[in-house]
DNA sequence: CATAACCACTTGTGCGGACGAGTTGGCGGA
DNA sequence: TCCGCCAACTCGTCCGCACAAGTGGTTATG
C-alpha cells in the first residue's frame, strides 16, 4: 500500500552518519565507531557500511586512516561558489524600469568574434541596467544571434518576467549549458557611464552562454562598477 | 625480489578503460562491454568491475543506464582552473629587478581588518613589480605580520629567489592552506600608476592567505592593469 | 493486427566471507 | 628499565553469490 520507496541502505547510511554530524553527535576530530560496531548496530552488512564511508570520504565528510579508523572531518564546503555575475544576468527578470532598449543591429567586430558569425551580421540587442534599491548597479548589453531569438519574445521591446534563460527554455526548449566569462578592468564607454551615472572604472565582464553541445547561444557585456562590485573566491592551494 | 608494488585491481580496471578511451577505441557515445564481459576479459570479481565502472560515472569518464549499458563520455574536463593571480604573487620567485622596496610600517586600516590585528600594528611590507617581456603587468604588495616574518627572510631587501610560499614552507614550515580572493575595479594609487606607467582602471585584487587552521599568514593587494589582464573562468550552469 | 507475456540481457544493491596490511598497547624476556 | 614480539583491533581489497529492477526483442495470444 505505502509507496514504500526506499532509498537505498548504504544511502541510508549516509544520511544518519551525515546527521549525527550536523547535530554534533559525532564532532570534528571524533573517532567515528568501527565498521564492525556499524555493521552491528545498523544490521547491515559490512560491505553497504564501507561504501557509505567510502563515498562520505571521497565527500569530505570523513577521513579514513588504514589500520587507525574513520574520524569526522566536518560538513564538506561547497567550494564557495563564486558569484557569476553573467549567470545574474541570464537568470534575472526584467521590469519596465530596467529595459533600456532593444534594437536590431550589425555585430560590431569584437561581438561578432564572440558569437562566432561574420561581422556586420544583423544581431538583437537588449540593453538594460540592473538596480540595487534604486541605484544603478550594473548595466547589461546581451547580444543574441537572428537563429536564436526567431519565435521568441527577445526582439520585442517588452521586458521578460522571467528572464532570458527561463524564456529560452521555455519558448525553444534551447538549454544553458556552460558559460565562458572573461572579466577586466576598464572605463565605462559612453553610454555605461550616463546610465551608472559615473565615469569610475568599472569591471568589464565578457560572456558566452553555450549549449550541451558547445555551440554559442548568446554573448553579453557587462559593466559593473568597481566601487559596487567585489567578485569573492575561495580557493585551496596546490 | 621486485618493488612489487602493485596498484588494487579496480584501479587496474579504471586505467585500463581509460586508456581506451583516450587511444579513441571506445570512442564517446560507444557502449561498454558490459560487466560480465569485462569480468571474462579482465578474470576480475564482478564487484572489482563494478567499483571501477561507478568510479569512473562519478569522475566523469562514462554514464551508467540502469537495464541498458554503460557509454562513453570521454575525458572529464578539469573545471578549467580559473587563473588565480593572488597564487601566482606567493609562487613567483623575485630578483633585484622585481623588488621594489621592503619596509616596516604599521598597519593601515584596510589592511589589518584583512591580518586581523590591531589598526597600527608594525607589519612588514614587500612591494614588487611584476614584469612580462620587460613591460610592468602588475604592481603586488605583500603584507606579512611580524610574528609571521620574524626568523625569515621575508623582513630583509633581498629578493626571495624561490618566492614566499616555498621560503615560508622551508624555513618556517607553514602551510599555504587557501587563499580567499576579491576582485574589483579602480585607479590605480599614485605609487602604482608610476610603477605601472599608466593611471588606466586596474583590477585590485585583495588575498588573505590561511593555514590550514584558517589563521591568516599573510595578506595582498594587487594592482593588475586592466588592458593587459583578463580573468577568465568556464562554469556549468546550475 | 495489436497486445501481453516472456526471455535474455543489462545495471543496482546487498550479503558473508576471506585475506592483507597498518596501528596500538600490553606482556614477557633480556 | 628497556625493547621486541604478539594479539587485537582498525581499514583496504577482493571474491562469489544472490536477487531486484530496467530494457528491448521475440513469441504467443486474443
Amino acid at each position: 500500500m505505502s509507496m514504500d520507496f526506499a532509498p537505498p541502505k548504504y544511502a541510508q547510511v549516509m544520511r544518519a552518519i551525515q546527521e549525527r554530524i550536523e547535530s554534533g553527535e559525532y564532532a570534528p576530530g571524533d573517532m567515528l565507531p568501527s565498521e564492525t560496531q556499524l555493521v552491528r548496530e545498523l544490521g547491515v552488512g559490512r560491505t553497504t557500511v564501507v561504501r557509505a564511508l567510502q563515498t562520505l570520504a571521497m565527500q569530505g565528510w570523513i577521513e579514513r586512516e588504514h589500520g587507525r579508523g574513520s574520524f569526522v572531518k566536518g560538513r564538506p564546503e561547497s567550494g564557495a561558489d563564486r558569484v557569476r555575475p553573467s549567470l545574474s544576468t541570464a537568470e534575472q527578470g526584467e521590469n519596465a524600469d530596467s529595459l533600456v532598449e532593444v534594437t536590431r543591429v550589425p555585430a560590431p567586430r569584437h561581438v561578432s568574434r564572440l558569437l562566432g558569425v561574420a561581422e556586420r551580421t544583423p544581431v538583437i540587442v537588449r540593453k538594460r541596467v540592473a538596480r540595487q534599491s534604486g541605484v544603478p548597479s550594473a548595466v547589461e548589453t546581451v547580444w543574441i544571434p537572428l537563429e536564436i531569438a526567431v519565435g521568441t519574445d527577445l526582439d520585442k521591446p517588452e521586458p521578460l518576467r522571467n528572464g532570458i534563460r527561463r524564456h529560452l527554455q521555455a519558448v525553444k526548449h534551447l538549454r544553458f549549458d556552460h558559460i565562458t566569462e572573461r572579466v577586466s578592468a576598464r572605463r565605462p564607454t559612453k553610454e555605461e557611464a550616463e546610465l551608472l551615472g559615473s565615469s569610475n572604472p568599472v569591471l568589464g565582464v565578457l560572456a558566452t552562454v553555450h549549449d550541451p553541445a558547445g555551440a554559442v547561444l548568446l554573448a553579453m557585456s557587462l559593466a559593473l562598477p568597481g566601487s559596487l562590485h567585489e567578485l569573492e573566491d575561495v580557493f585551496k592551494v596546490s
